[in-house]
DNA sequence: TTGACATGAAACCAAATGGTTTCATATAAG
DNA sequence: CTTATATGAAACCATTTGGTTTCATGTCAA
């Protein structure tokens, strides 16, 4: 089956948290500092800077060191091979939609 | 930000493991028993008895008891929300490419 | 140089995760 | 009825996960 490459496990791994699914909403309106993303949410800094590096390791961010500052910017080519398997799916739903549609169709006849 | 509601939450989670997504791929094909999925994994039927667990809690799956069986057919309505998720990152994406073309084209002047 | 700031890194922890084995139960088939 | 089948359920286990606190380090500013 499907498993064994499995390219985009990392991806999918990093999405199944909320908030690393926030810091990249966040990421996508703009590059921003570890610190600059602590502001938004209720954890500490060291738990959103794991959140970063999982994030990182799914190449879904890039990091550049600037002075002091680390700047974390949104990837989104990463997101691209785990959104097309999603893609596969709607298709799928689509189908299933036009086949329901028929059903009723001939119900109502 | 968009954390507190996350309504599809228990989507990306059931996601974030391959054998999990390998089953929904052949739950997307057909309807199977637990039995009919089991022989295509190396993992004990306890362990895929858990993981259609978390699809059904999901809905990414629905079961139904058919004499000593239990069907469980794909359901594709839970993955729209989530694939919605993505598709939004999906046109960000365009966007970047867009602009990368400008930008190309710029140079090239 | 001396702080203050932004971060890295390590140690630690409770809970969740993915897996197992064993035992119980309901149903289909002889 | 008896047996084999398909599953549920429980107990258990190692590892991972998401979080913390504490301490070290590098850099900007005064």
């Amino acid at each position: 089956m499907s498993l064994g490459k499995d390219i985009n496990q990392p991806v999918f791994r990093a999405l199944s948290d909320p908030t690393r699914r926030a810091i990249l909403e966040l990421l996508a309106d703009q590059p921003r500092s570890i610190g600059a993303l602590v502001s938004h949410f209720e954890v500490s800094r060291p738990a959103i800077a794991k959140h970063l590096k999982v994030l990182e390791d799914a190449q879904l961010i890039a990091v550049s060191q600037q002075g002091r500052e680390r700047i974390n910017s949104f990837q989104p080519l990463a997101l691209k091979s785990a959104a097309d398997w999603m893609r596969w799916f709607d298709q799928f739903w689509d189908d299933r939609l036009e086949r329901l549609k028929h059903a009723v169709e001939e119900e109502c006849l």
